[in-house]
DNA sequence: GTGAAAGCGCTAACAA
DNA sequence: TTGTTAGCGCTTTCAC
């Protein structure tokens, strides 16, 4: 491994004029540049990154943290490393799996490994994650509103509200929700419009509600209870695209037409949606993953680069 | 910021000792220890990593390498990771996107900031990805018989073989194939299959083969050229289960009836097949995932750790 | 069992 | 425009 003290010695001169061609800081008289530059590609030197991390207390590295996989984790960690990797950071990937682990992770941060965090989905409450953003900008896909946390958040409100009227006036008249926890503000924002929807409409049924933790197999399960359902609801409506493909591919295992039998809409516009050609809401994900990017970035470099607008907006199928 | 030299001094004791119970390496009286873990917690410390890297050599970080986005590679980041953070190790994903900036992630490697690499998928020649083996293992899940570069890989041969011999037994005598890149050995693999199979079974016809670089659109293209040809295959094999989810899809908006019309089998065995109840060929890359860290972490820390044993086979619809 | 000292490879303030 | 110097925070011989 050429050092830049190997440099050095072969050119004679000094290790910080060496460091200023290399890193491009400074001025360097074009002799020594050149003298420097073939002697860089004589001994193939390449510089040692660790070593100017440590230097310059920086990685250049935001950790991606995620309690667990599921299908739009994929699909998100495609937009924010992108748009990262423009900007010259690297991103590490970690699913924190629990507690104790996702504040393992956090540590990161502490221990200068990380610069800066983006949590995708989280397990500890926003008070013990929030008292790590001294150590770095911390931003979330989540709807929180914490002091020191960025959130890029929509409200599900006026979107579900829309999503409510539409499908009133297509006629469905007694419509299923299939909801994620109500710890997540948005479940509740969507509670909330259900109610205030309900209060107008009294013709209308919305009580057909079901709430769910994870993802993982609640497209089957709501399914099964569908199927049982005294009065099955004509409409059915989710929290995310992945749960309502599920759902559709086990009632047609049940020999249920969607969306004929039941209309099924899902939430995130996502590629499952466009590829089983689901109603979906398109909720943005794109653009939050590209602004939450932006404000770490932002934090870190002391810029102001503007933030992408986001308008949700429901998704027909084909 | 509270570094080892602060614990030395309010300790009174040397910053080799309190090295040596930070790390747990080495002998520290018992007294002294509780001295230090004392101070540790009082100073709130928390070690530097990136110093520690630079001392140790080694960033306990892999390059996770893909040239660009594509269903399959969610799942795979999150068998990878989650076997990486078993072990210790972080895992930084790149979408390289083109030639010279997969080079420049593969430099990454030389520059110490990456112990390993591990490549989904490439586009630079094994030749040239291989000269920075020098610098760190690397591993793969493509089809490679390379000197300094592992390969997990499965021999389509055989499994490709076995479906056709399945498909035929069904009573499936006109299949199409839909197949990713001749660049791909394990694409030639499957053409050397039917290639073998046409001679023993001259009443089939395997004649119907399309060719794709990538999984873009591929299911709605060849979608549309099913719908215009001459004579329809009556079962269609594709290389990835996300192109027979979209060729299915793109089959129901033309009222085509799957399986009724055409079976469509897909590879990978994936969440998607599974969701959209499409037969599948477990290609196990689940272990694959697992045994391409197992060899980086064996080559890296020169140990023995066992391989996980692969045995792909046909999944079936429900 | 403990400490002194050297150094990983780089950058940046300061002086020249 | 360049060189000297002093670290970044940690680990690891080596000597005691």
């Amino acid at each position: 491994m050429t050092t830049i003290y190997d440099l050095a010695k072969k050119t004679g001169i000094s290790k910080s004029t060496i460091s200023r061609v290399v890193s491009g800081n400074g001025y360097v008289s074009e002799e020594k540049r050149k003298i420097i530059l073939n002697a860089m590609h004589e001994l193939n030197y390449i510089p040692n990154q660790v070593a100017k991390n440590l230097r310059q207390k920086q990685t250049k590295t935001i950790g991606f943290l995620v309690s667990d996989y599921f299908p739009l984790v994929g699909d998100f960690i495609n937009s924010f490393t992108k748009i990262a990797a423009k900007y010259g950071y690297n991103v590490n990937v970690y699913f924190t799996q629990n507690a104790k682990n996702e504040l393992k992770t956090l540590r990161l941060l502490t221990t200068r490994a990380l610069d800066a965090v983006f949590i995708l989905t989280r397990i500890n409450s926003w008070d013990t994650i929030s008292s790590y953003a001294d150590f770095g900008p911390i931003s979330t896909w989540q709807r929180v509103e914490h002091a020191h946390i960025y959130s890029n958040y929509i409200d599900h409100y006026p979107v579900y509200t829309d999503v409510l009227n539409h499908l009133d006036g297509l006629g469905y008249k007694r419509v299923g929700h299939v909801l994620s926890s109500l710890r997540n503000a948005n479940t509740r924002a969507r509670v909330k419009a259900i109610d205030d929807f309900k209060l107008k409409h009294p013709d209308s049924n919305q009580d057909y509600q079901l709430f769910y933790h994870g993802q993982h197999n609640a497209g089957a399960d709501a399914a099964d209870k569908w199927l049982h359902a005294k009065e099955r609801p004509e409409a059915m409506v989710f929290f995310a695209d992945f749960v309502a493909a599920e759902f559709i591919a086990s009632l047609r295992k049940h020999h249920v037409k969607v969306p004929q039998d039941c209309l099924v809409v899902g939430s995130d516009n996502s590629e499952i949606a466009k590829l089983m050609n689901i109603p979906t809401i398109d909720l943005c994900f794109r653009n939050q993953a590209h602004n939450a990017f932006i404000y770490l970035y932002n934090e870190l470099n002391d810029q102001q680069l503007p933030f992408e607008k986001q308008t949700p907006q429901w998704i027909d199928a084909d």
